[in-house]
Order: C-alpha cells, then sequence, then structure tokens
DNA sequence: CAGTGAGCGAGCTTCCGCTTGACTT
C-alpha cells in the first residue's frame, strides 16, 4: 500500500524514467488517451449541453484494467502524462476512469526527460487543470461535430463513405487550389543572356569568367539585335564590389522539419520517416519524435558543447537557444536530438542509420558558429550598350556549422552554379569575350506539394499536430481525394542564339519540362467534394479556422470562457448550415459537357460514375437506348480533359480477331495496355506495341510467349484438383488455390508435396492478402 | 491485378489526437 506509481503516455519513455525513479517507484504507461467519445450514436448529447459521452477505448480496456490493478495497490499515484492540452486530458481521464483518491494522486509534469527534471518534478506536484482540460473536450467535441454532420451530407450528395473534417478537408483544399493554380498558369518564355569572358590568372594561364546580363529580353528578334551589337563592342570591368555576409544554422528537428529533410535529403515518405523515428526512440537513441518544440535541455546543450569542442575546436562553439515560430505550438517535449550527443552514429538498419546521422547532425550543427562568407560581384560594361553583365561568386571564408550540416530546400533550381570562385580582375581591365548566348526560358508554374511540402503548409497555418500530419496525409490519400504519383513531362522547344567567332547562330533545342515525382495530385473526387464543401460550408473551410478556435481554446483554458457555451455558440449556425446543404443542394457529380461526337452528333460527357470517373456518348432514352461508356485514364481529370481525348477513349477495347476459337481484344487497364484471350491478360511490351495499332499476329506472338514463361513457373499440379498448382513465383515457390495464394511453411521442398500435403496447408493458413494494402 | 456505369434497398460509412502493436509482400 505504500509503494509510488507513476503513469507516463509512452512504455519507452516509462522505462527511462524508471531508471531514474529507482526502486521506490514503479512506472508504467497509459499508451495515450484511454477514453473517447462513443463511436456510435454521435457520442455528444446535443441538448444537454453537448455532454460527451466518454466510453474506453476498446484497444485499452487490458490496459485500463491493468491501471486499476495497480493504482489500488499503490500509496501515490503519480500522472505524468505530457504538459499540453491532450495530456492535461489524459490525466483527468485516468483520474477518473481509476477513481483516484484525491487525497493519495499527484499531477506532475516535466518537458525534457532528465534526472533533475524529473526530480523536480515529482518535488512540485499541483492540481489537474480543469480549465486546460475543458479546452481539450471542446477541441474533441468540436471536431466530432463538424466530421460526424458533414460527413453524411457528402453521403447523400455526393458519394458514400466519404469523410470531411477541420484538418483533412482544409488539406485536400490546398492541394486542389494549387492544381487549379497550375492549371490556369500560363508560362511565358524570355531570353536569358549570359557570357563567358576569357582573362589571363596569374600564372599566364587564361580562365573564364562566366557572367549574366542584368536585363533579358522578351523576343527573339531583341536577343538577336543585342548579340549582334555585341559582336563590335567591347567589354571592361566597370566594378568590383565584396561583401561579407553570415549564415546561421536551423533549428534542431521538430517532427515537421524532420519529415521535411528526410524527404528532401534521404527520400524518406513521411510516414516512413515516422516509424523509423519510433524505432529510433524505443532503443532510447533519440528523444520523442512528435514533438512541435526546437526547445534543447541544458544538458543537452552542454553535451553538444563539449563534444563540437573536441571534434573541431573552440571556434565552432556557439551555444543557441532557440525559440518556436509555428502557430499553435504546445511544446511538452524537447526537440529531436540524439539521447546520447556525443555519440556520431549508431547500429541498427541502414534507414535507422541515416536518419540517426541526419538529426545528429542537425543537433550538432545548431550549436556551432555562423558560417561567414564573402560574396563578390563583378560588374562588366559594354561599349556600346547600356546594358551590364554580372558575375556573382562566393567564397567561405569560415565554415562554422557548414562543416556538418546545410539545410535543403524545395527549390530544385536554387541548386545551380554562379557560386563559384571568380577570378581576380581589376577595374577598367579589358575582356575578351568567348561567346554569348541567348537562352530561351519559361516561367515555372507553382510546384505542386510533396507529403513533407504540404505538412510544412499545413504546419505554418496551425493545422494538425506531430502526431497526425503523417495519418493526415495517409487518410486523404485512402478517402481517394488525393494521389502521389510520377507524371512524365511534356517536350516543348527553344531557342538558343550563339555569338561565337564574331557569327550569330540560331538552334531549336528540346528539352522535357513539367515532369513531377512523387507528388501529390487531386483526385476528380477530391475535387468535387472540396467544391461542394467550399461552397456550403465556407467557414469550416476557411483556412484560419482552425486558428480561430485555437482563439477560443485559449480562452477556455485560460479560464474566461465556458466550454460548452463556445461550443453552443458555434454549432448554431453550423448546423443551419447543414440543414440547407441537405435540402438546397442537388446530387453533385461533377458533370461536365464536353461537346457533340462529330460521328453520331450525340453529347459527350464526363461526370463521375459508381466506379470512378468516366466518359459518356450519349443519354438514356425511354426507348431503351444506352449510353457508351468508357473510364478516364489516369492522370486524365475531369477538369481539363477535352472532346478529342474523350473520344480516343472508345477507341478501345478493340477486337482483333480469334485465336484458337477464343475472341482477342486489346484495351488498357489500370497496369497499362494488355491483350485479352481466353479470360487471360497480356501486357503489351512497353515502348514496342501500340494498342491502338497492334494486330492479331504480335498479340499472338505474345500470348505464347506468356504460355511459355507461365509453363516454367509451374512446379506441380494434381490431376484430382484442377485449381491447386504450386507455382515459383517472385518470393520462391508458393501454392495458388481457387484464385488464393498461399505462403509455404519454411522448409517445404515444393517439389515433393502431395495433394494432401497442399490441402492441410491451405487449410491451416490464412490466404496471403491480395490487392492494395490498406493501413 | 485488368470487365462494371442500376433506382427492391438492410445497415453501414465519418472526425482529431494521444499512443503502440501485428501484420506482410
Amino acid at each position: 500500500m505504500s509503494g509510488n506509481l507513476v503513469i507516463v503516455e509512452s512504455p519507452a519513455k516509462a522505462k527511462t524514467i524508471g531508471k531514474f525513479l529507482g526502486k521506490d517507484f514503479t512506472v508504467t504507461s497509459s499508451m495515450g488517451h484511454i477514453r473517447d467519445l462513443e463511436k456510435k450514436n454521435f457520442g455528444i448529447d446535443i441538448r444537454n449541453h453537448f455532454a460527451p459521452n466518454y466510453v474506453i477505448s476498446p484497444d485499452k480496456k487490458k490496459i485500463v484494467a491493468d491501471l486499476k490493478k495497480q493504482a489500488k495497490d499503490a500509496g501515490t499515484v503519480w500522472i505524468a502524462s505530457d504538459e499540453d492540452r491532450e495530456g492535461e486530458a489524459i490525466a483527468w481521464h485516468l483520474k477518473e476512469v481509476l477513481k483516484l483518491d484525491p487525497e493519495k494522486t499527484k499531477r506532475i509534469v516535466f518537458h525534457e526527460i532528465t534526472k533533475d527534471a524529473i526530480f523536480n518534478a515529482v518535488k512540485n506536484p499541483r492540481p489537474i487543470d480543469i480549465n486546460l482540460v475543458n479546452a481539450q473536450q471542446a477541441r474533441r467535441v468540436l471536431d466530432r461535430i463538424v466530421g460526424f454532420e458533414v460527413s453524411p451530407v457528402l453521403w447523400k450528395k455526393v458519394k458514400p463513405s466519404l469523410s470531411a473534417g477541420r484538418v483533412q478537408s482544409v488539406a485536400v483544399r490546398l492541394i486542389v487550389e494549387r492544381e487549379r493554380e497550375i492549371i490556369s498558369f500560363q508560362s511565358q518564355s524570355a531570353f536569358r543572356v549570359s557570357a563567358v569572358f576569357l582573362v589571363p590568372d596569374a600564372g599566364g594561364n587564361v580562365v573564364e569568367l562566366k557572367a549574366e546580363l542584368n536585363k533579358r529580353f522578351e523576343t527573339r528578334e531583341e536577343a538577336f539585335r543585342f548579340l549582334e551589337k555585341c559582336r563590335s563592342a567591347g567589354f571592361t570591368i566597370a566594378d568590383i564590389v565584396t561583401r561579407p555576409t553570415r549564415r546561421s544554422p536551423a533549428a534542431p528537428f521538430t517532427t515537421s522539419t524532420l519529415q521535411q529533410e528526410a524527404s528532401r535529403k534521404l527520400g524518406f515518405s513521411v510516414s516512413q520517416t515516422m516509424s523509423v523515428a519510433q524505432r529510433l526512440y524505443e532503443g532510447g537513441k533519440i528523444t520523442y519524435m512528435r514533438t512541435d518544440s526546437v526547445n534543447l535541455s541544458s544538458l543537452a546543450l552542454n553535451t553538444a558543447k563539449s563534444k563540437i569542442l573536441s571534434l573541431h575546436g573552440e571556434r565552432y562553439v556557439k551555444t543557441r537557444q532557440y525559440k518556436t515560430k509555428s502557430k499553435g505550438a504546445q511544446e511538452a517535449h524537447e526537440a529531436i536530438r540524439p539521447t546520447y550527443i556525443d555519440q556520431e552514429e549508431v547500429s541498427g538498419t541502414a534507414q535507422e542509420k541515416r536518419l540517426y546521422d541526419l538529426i545528429w547532425k542537425r543537433t550538432i550543427a545548431s550549436q556551432m558558429a555562423d558560417a561567414e562568407l564573402e560574396r563578390t560581384t563583378i560588374t562588366v560594361k559594354i561599349s556600346n550598350s547600356p546594358e551590364l553583365f554580372q558575375a556573382v561568386g562566393e567564397v567561405i571564408r569560415f565554415d562554422g556549422f557548414l562543416k556538418v550540416y546545410i539545410e535543403s530546400t524545395d527549390n530544385e533550381e536554387e541548386n545551380g552554379d554562379s557560386k563559384a570562385l571568380l577570378p581576380s580582375v581589376t577595374v577598367n581591365q579589358e575582356l575578351r569575350a568567348e561567346s554569348i548566348q541567348a537562352t530561351e526560358r519559361f516561367t515555372q508554374k507553382p510546384p505542386r506539394y510533396t507529403e513533407a511540402s504540404l505538412v510544412k503548409k499545413l504546419e505554418e497555418q496551425g493545422i494538425g499536430r506531430p502526431s497526425t500530419y503523417a495519418p493526415i496525409i495517409t487518410t486523404i490519400q485512402n478517402r481517394g481525394y488525393v494521389i502521389k504519383e510520377d507524371r512524365p513531362g511534356v517536350e516543348r522547344t527553344y531557342v538558343q542564339l550563339t555569338l561565337k567567332n564574331e557569327k550569330v547562330t540560331e538552334k531549336v533545342k528540346t528539352e522535357n519540362a513539367g515532369a513531377e515525382k512523387s507528388k501529390l495530385f487531386p483526385t476528380d473526387i477530391g475535387m468535387v467534394v472540396n467544391d461542394f464543401l467550399v461552397k456550403y460550408f465556407k467557414k469550416i473551410m476557411d483556412y484560419n479556422f482552425t486558428a480561430r478556435v485555437e482563439v477560443n481554446l485559449d480562452e477556455i483554458a485560460d479560464g474566461k470562457r465556458i466550454w460548452n457555451e463556445v461550443i453552443e455558440e458555434f454549432y448554431g449556425s453550423f448546423h443551419k448550415s447543414i440543414e440547407s446543404a441537405m435540402e438546397v443542394s442537388e446530387r453533385t457529380n461533377g458533370e461536365r459537357h464536353l461537346g457533340e461526337d462529330p460521328a453520331t452528333g450525340k453529347p459527350v460527357l464526363v461526370k463521375i460514375g459508381r466506379f470512378g470517373p468516366l466518359a459518356q456518348i450519349g443519354e438514356s432514352t425511354e426507348d431503351g437506348e444506352k449510353p457508351q461508356f468508357a473510364s478516364l485514364r489516369s492522370g486524365q481529370i475531369i477538369e481539363t480533359i477535352t472532346l478529342e481525348d474523350a473520344l480516343e477513349l472508345f477507341k478501345l477495347p478493340r477486337e482483333l480477331g480469334e485465336y484458337e476459337n477464343k475472341k482477342v481484344t486489346v484495351a488498357i487497364g489500370r497496369f497499362g495496355p494488355y491483350i485479352r484471350h481466353n479470360n487471360q491478360f497480356v501486357s503489351l511490351q512497353k515502348g514496342v506495341d501500340d494498342p491502338y495499332s497492334v494486330d492479331l499476329s504480335r498479340a499472338v506472338e505474345l500470348i505464347e510467349a506468356k504460355r511459355e514463361k507461365d509453363s516454367k513457373a509451374l512446379i506441380r499440379t494434381f490431376d484430382e484438383e484442377p485449381e491447386l498448382r504450386v507455382l515459383n513465383g517472385r518470393w520462391g515457390p508458393y501454392l495458388s488455390y481457387k484464385k488464393k495464394n498461399f505462403k509455404l511453411p519454411k522448409g517445404t521442398k515444393a517439389e515433393e508435396l502431395t495433394l494432401d500435403d497442399c490441402l492441410k496447408i491451405v487449410q491451416e493458413s490464412t490466404p496471403a492478402k491480395k490487392g492494395k494494402r490498406k493501413t
């Protein structure tokens, strides 16, 4: 009865704290929230001042039972959940659910896991802050109301099973609006002029000085006239300016910046980053990975300092404490840093090592001196023209933090040339132009979001929390609002004029523009749902909605307002908008008329159908006439598809003829063009075959080739069970039975399997999952 | 793996934030 029980949120944290506190304390964890609003029946009694109906989360039943038992046996229960809104609520739910005696219950908080911080916390317990708890209840209730009242409107007016929410709907809006900016973007071209001058250096060799003209020409003619002028011009150095600059290191990682840098530098998806970080955290190698704080403990500052001292010397040390800029940060934890900063690397998988290395370098760099640079601008004047050429060079005088870490940017263009060392020249020196080039360049469309740049944007707007950035991104993809994919660019031509050896020549070159890799694209359903929500729920869809809610939540937390009154005030007008959306709006399917089919004169339209976006020729009529349908291909969207593209879709499937008395057809499916014969599918060869022109003999060739390949994959069949086959697949031998696949137990010799063995395997094992995995 | 494109209509879908598992292909 006299022991101490400490409850924290995460088991890994429990483990470390247990070590600090010693054997008088038992440290255990609640695994986050233990209760939530009931999922059925709305979970809120709206008429009774929005009274929440909490139930123990199904996956927490066992934990709660264990906690109850432990709490009963303990002399004192120390609730040490995080010091933020959610953490305070967890503390309160624990107190309620475990029916803790106030006399023997103490609430403690610390935001760094060091011995000092924890002992300090134990010495300074405080009561549970009910205002903060109420702010959380308001947040929770509001999110439930928004999600569970708006989603059903979508089921009725757009499509079943769709979802809307305070966070996800705004995330989709960002992507949809960016796409529209791109669609309406008009690319402009201008001629950029660059010159290569030849300069003798100290040793008598000739070196190049590359410079850019400070003016662009709108047309080819202007650029041409300029180059013609240059033919007879003289070039002299007009000015040399040298200016010192400094660069400072970036702050230590938060969840959001870690996700961004891991994406740019390591190519990780945001969820990949989080699961690798989770393993590092569980292994005690880094501090907590879901944080919005850039704060480092004084212990961390000290170890970083001595580490830098021993590695690079005193000049490289500069202790810094950073301040959070992001909206709505709650800073319950430290920044993400190595637990033991003197440890430069860790054991583990390649991914763990790389992510750790990134975290280590960023942490160390944040405590290092500024880099000192010198930027030199050389200006070259032209004897017969007012324009100027400029060359910019940068020299690092002192590398400082750049020795260990350079932050990346999303701007792909920036990592270019021009920052090189410049040759030494003097004012009034005459230069000889080796060549001058005018190149047509196009303005860039706004960039599409990557997972990580979307997280950055959300964080800037104060939307979502560190624990939800990764789930948000998967949710909007799972709902089909957004798709992450690569898209090929398009070839475009540009003009290049070159002045060399006193002659101006012209070349037309081609480049690939607008190729995208792992970018977020809105789908048709995403765009239709977004437009619907923006139309009927303007307030919720406003980018500042969350920020405004936060102001109210802060007032509740400060005890200035009552939480259910705040909700009441919101609910009045919100619920009216639900009712009017239900009544007023038509069912919406994004229908768009493209024009007439020239062959039949019937209307051609595109819309969202039961199985996704489709094109349609003609309408259903009374006399039983049915329209023709065709699915849109990936990359085509209702908003931008043209009549020509839509008509093209109806050219497939094509019948090629018969082979072995069965029809041979060609079509394009989810995985590209294919031939279908006797219910067998054979892919066309990429880059070789064209579905619109491929003929029967080529199709037969491909069918035969596929048969040949399949027969090699076949290990055994049984006459008694024609549907059972032992096959050799990509991951070794496996069983196929009634269109389901089964893994062989380890050590099985596939060649020696009997029919009974196989049936036993089928019965005892669950089939390997097919198709897309859902998380 | 790849097709489909309606009016019998049961019962279901859905939110955001805390946490970690048990699964593979």
